[in-house]
DNA sequence: CCGGATTTGTACGTATGTATT
DNA sequence: GAATACATACGTACAAATCCG
């Protein structure tokens, strides 16, 4: 890696290369990543710095990171077609940890909560659903 | 705080701690949390254990950080409702670090694309706006 | 306005634990 | 069981931004 300062951050510059690859599918979905150790000899910086790029990527929700797997590309989950219903409110936001344990979202998903017009709240994974607000006069 | 192990880690414990005391409202909205050596020095972990557990909460979107500033808990801010319109599609997903100082959002708030019929496509921080579909029969 | 004190950010290292292969 | 790989926890040193007298 480059300088130690006055650019950015090591860490930052290693998570954008990264992500690089990423997107451009040099490291395609499903595929595992370099070695935390492998990443710090290559880069030249210490794992600890890789460690804190690759908890950047994870924060966007490009890769997953478990212990005893190497890292992996998250492949897209399917978006289920939600329709949105008259009279809903729709808001986005991180989840707790919790409530990342309590509605299966992954790390680095945002959580889209709809307020319906009876007041029932429906809590969804954002990364597993897009919402669609089809065209009655289509119909 | 607690054990080494085999209960939760000590950072995960210390960020369930201080997210209960901001929910309280003990932290209200605005208000300084302890320096990360006070809460070093309160809860018996290292400085490097506080600082994985504020980044938990940064993560969520609940506090804010800088260099020099004590760390203070975000305030919401005001979601400017946005009328949907029909044709469009809205996904929500975390920003890439370029996508949050493009577009202006801040650590912890996701990002919504909604795309539009003609094609044209917005991009808001989540934090900031309320997407509403306005009941047409009650017009 | 300056300078020191304070506070968080970055970078590295070591040791150990735990889950997977 | 052994080897591998990520997770946790502690520590040190220095940089950079802010705060305050």
């Amino acid at each position: 890696m480059r300088r130690p300062q006055r650019d950015e951050s090591l860490y930052h510059q290693l998570a954008d290369l990264l992500r690089g690859r990423i997107q451009r599918g040099e490291y395609g979905p499903g595929s595992t990543l370099p070695t935390e150790r492998e990443l710090s000899r290559l880069h030249k910086v210490s794992v600890a710095t890789v460690r804190r790029a690759l908890a950047v990527l994870r924060g966007e929700g490009l890769i997953r990171t478990a212990r005893g797997e190497p890292s992996t590309v998250r492949t897209a989950p399917h978006r289920a077609e939600i329709p949105a219903q008259f009279g809903s409110r729709l808001i986005s936001r991180m989840p707790s940890t919790i409530e990342r344990a309590e509605f299966g979202i992954e790390v680095g998903v945002p959580l889209i909560e709809i307020r319906h017009a009876g007041g029932r709240v429906d809590v969804l994974a954002a990364d597993r659903v897009e919402i669609i607000w089809p065209d009655p006069t289509s119909a």
